[in-house]
RNA sequence: GCCCCAGUAGCUCAGUUGGAUAGAGCGCGGCUUUCCUAAAGCUGAGGUCACAGAUUCGAAUUCUGUCUGGGGUACCA
């Protein structure tokens, strides 16, 4: 039900006798909103205030005239005037009640209509990559990219998911190069992804230890460049001791020498360690400059090299389905998976034709395209001739709109990449792709309890997988503790328990993710995402499974399905009001979280819901309620109420379970 | 250096695009069990919305400056 188009198209004529520009007229328009104060109002018309001087009439004879011709009165029980000239709406309790029946009989839209005009939509997300490990980094882009996914889709959109693989770069070539010299055949043989994970971890350490050898005296220099600059902001603040600014100058540089200092003991301290390893030593001067050759097995595998394009060939499929095995368990589908490689051949021809347009120029030895407003230029083709992330989005932007010609591309990704993602499509529109909207949508970092990128205890990143094994198991211990089942009254089967644990863990991770405004950087905590209190995921799942549980116990006090189902609604009480208007928002809320691809909207609406929810079974008696009527239309509010937090969950790619 | 983002209760975070007395969860104090599963409900304390100006009927929200933190910044993705 969208209540709230439908309230401002009744205001629409009488503010358009004052407002002729459409613009302005839609702009007083938007601001009929939810009213914030609910005991004064349901809906509010912040419309007066801002006519006063155009109209050279106080806000309160504004909002008079208003209230006078706008007809409301179908659907509201009260139109009044307060403050300085807010107008407040009351919906009337029948046509909320009428509106809940419509959204009640169809209970899988919730009479959620499909949106006038449908858009197509291209919704990048996830794109690990293949060879590695997916970790906890992958997570959020994965979450909310499926949700946003899955909400367009329900509002009648054309969402077009693709999963944009990173199958083609330089971590085959390490692991190409494993397999080519460190390789256990049997181990290859019998689990072939854990192998190769292995060969990656292998080479990547070799690669790290003669890195940080090999930058060892660039670190000592850094420390001495630093302890330069502190001596010399020291002198000179020395000089003038009233010099604000020269004292910060001090603080930044002693902190800069400090970090320097950190950072080179740190590399000193890992590399005496790592050559304490004999093996790993002989390993690693045997196979010296290790990360040239690993370049130039990627290079090779580029330039079609067959042997090379063999060796992928035999690993991508595997690779591809553990992480596919990781989908199935998060539940997520993609419509397309073409990865990096599918655009190599078009790398290229991209390349020439950005030259040959003059928009891109060979400087210092690559291909780039200069753009105004950023020091340094986007590449598009390496000193070494190889192509980047750069060169394949760019491919990528120009596939999808040949193939799917989206009205909007979005590109779910981490907010450290805003600046490539301005220059693409700076790119973009300059080649002339300006039919579509492109927009990154960013997301924040995870952090660990101390405020830093999420990290385990020993530093090392945190595998996805194991993260999840995690959840459900403190799901687990939070869920199934014997004296909370005992005092459930309710006799589960092994299976069911692990069922509930299962969907209460990987909810919880899904749930922490959505909840927070993707844009903020958000501390992660295990223990507190699978609590039952609080803004949680199982808190929703939880009163879902009361509605449940009280429509079961219904049935069994005579009040079939049958009964209920089709009976008149009747809202009268407090809580049935609060409760029922809040239903009756779900299709605005969904339109809402939308306009800025935001998620944690929907989870906000949610985690309202169901506080009304237990608020309102609080403190009206259902099965002991005056009349037998208002028994009926109570248990098909609780109906409508549970299918609505279902279907929200569902749209978050979140299950439930009928009793927990 | 330059460019982006953030700063809201003890902690973790919202804040419907400029609206009425700034909210929630956790934690802390108090109260409540004749309908589902108290895993609940109700309630109290807790705030200079980083700071200073500006804009206007009205600012946590917009603009300018300052402070603090994070990120990015020429061949990684």
């Amino acid at each position: 039900m969208r209540v709230l188009s439908l309230i401002r198209s009744r205001f629409a004529p009488v503010l358009a006798t004052w407002l002729d520009e459409p613009d302005a007229l839609a702009a007083a328009l938007e601001r009929i909103v939810v009213s914030r104060e609910s005991h004064l109002a349901d809906y509010q018309a912040n419309v007066a205030m801002p006519l006063q001087k155009k109209l050279g009439k106080t806000p309160l004879a504004i909002a008079e005239e208003i209230v006078s011709k706008v007809d409301l009165s179908d659907i509201c029980s009260s139109v009044t005037i307060a403050g300085q000239g807010y107008v407040n709406l009351r919906l009337s309790p029948e046509w909320m009640a009428k509106c809940l029946m419509e959204a009640h009989s169809d209970q899988e839209r919730l009479a959620v209509a499909p949106v006038a005009k449908p858009k197509t939509y291209v919704i990048d997300f996830s794109s690990p990559n293949v060879a590695k490990p997916m970790h906890v980094g992958h997570i959020r882009s994965t979450v909310i990219g499926d949700s946003i996914t899955k909400i367009l889709r329900f509002l009648g959109h054309e969402a077009i998911s693709d999963n944009h693989l990173g199958d083609w770069g330089t971590q085959f070539g390490m692991i190409i190069y494993g397999y080519k010299h460190f390789r256990d055949e049997v181990a290859f043989a019998s689990a072939p992804v854990m192998e190769l994970s292995r060969l990656y971890r292998v080479v990547q350490k070799i690669i790290g230890f003669q890195d940080a050898v090999a930058n060892l005296p660039k670190q000592e220099l850094a420390v001495e460049r630093a302890e330069e600059k502190r001596t010399d902001s020291n002198a000179k603040s020395v000089a003038a001791t009233q010099d604000k600014k020269l004292a910060k100058e001090v603080v930044t540089a002693t902190n800069q020498l400090r970090e320097a200092h950190e950072a080179l003991q740190k590399s000193k301290e890992s590399i005496e360690a790592t050559s304490r390893d004999v093996e790993f030593m002989e390993r690693s001067r045997k196979h010296s400059e290790l990360g040239q050759r690993v370049l130039k097995e990627t290079s090779k595998l580029h330039s079609g090299n067959a042997e090379n394009l063999k060796l992928w060939e035999a690993f991508v499929p595997n690779c591809k389905e553990e992480i596919h095995s990781v989908y199935r368990r998060l539940n997520i589908q993609f419509d397309h998976e073409f990865g990096e490689s599918y655009y190599n051949d078009m790398l290229s021809h991209i390349v020439e034709d950005l030259v040959a347009r003059s928009l891109a120029v060979e400087s210092g030895g690559a291909i780039c395209v200069f753009l105004d407003g950023y020091e340094a230029p986007m590449i598009v083709r390496k000193q070494d001739g190889a192509f980047l992330y750069a060169t394949t989005d760019i491919a990528t932007a120009i596939f999808r709109e040949r193939e799917f010609a989206p009205d909007v591309s979005l590109y779910v990704v981490d907010h450290r990449q805003s600046e490539h993602f301005q220059k693409l499509f700076d790119v973009l529109r300059k080649i002339g792709l300006t039919h579509t909207e492109l927009k990154h949508v960013e997301f924040g970092t995870v952090l660990g309890e101390d405020g830093k990128p999420f990290k385990t205890r020993s530093g090392t990143v945190v595998g996805l997988e194991s993260m999840l094994d995690e959840a459900v198991s403190v799901a687990w211990e939070v869920v199934c503790n014997p004296d909370r089942l005992q005092s459930s009254g309710i006799a589960f089967t092994d299976a069911e328990k692990r069922q509930i644990a299962e969907t209460v863990g990987l909810g919880a991770i899904k749930y922490a993710d959505l909840c927070h405004n993707r844009t903020s950087n958000y501390v992660f905590d295990m223990k507190k995402m699978v609590q039952l209190q609080g803004n949680t995921a199982a808190y929703i799942q939880y009163s879902y499974a009361r509605t449940r549980s009280i429509l079961r116990k219904a049935e069994t006090e005579g009040f079939e399905t049958i009964r209920w189902k089709w009976a008149p609604l009747v809202l009268s009480a407090n809580p049935e009001l609060t409760l029922g208007l809040q239903l009756l928002r779900f299709e605005d809320m969904l339109n809402q979280s939308m306009v800025d691809y935001l998620p944690n909207v929907v989870t906000e609406y949610l985690f309202e819901t169901a506080k009304l929810f237990s608020s309102f079974y609080d403190q009206c008696s259902v099965l002991g309620a005056d009349t037998p009527e208002s028994v009926l239309s109570r248990l098909r509010l609780i109906d409508l109420t549970g299918l609505t937090l279902r279907k929200g969950l569902e749209l978050l790619g979140i299950g439930v379970v009928e009793r927990m």
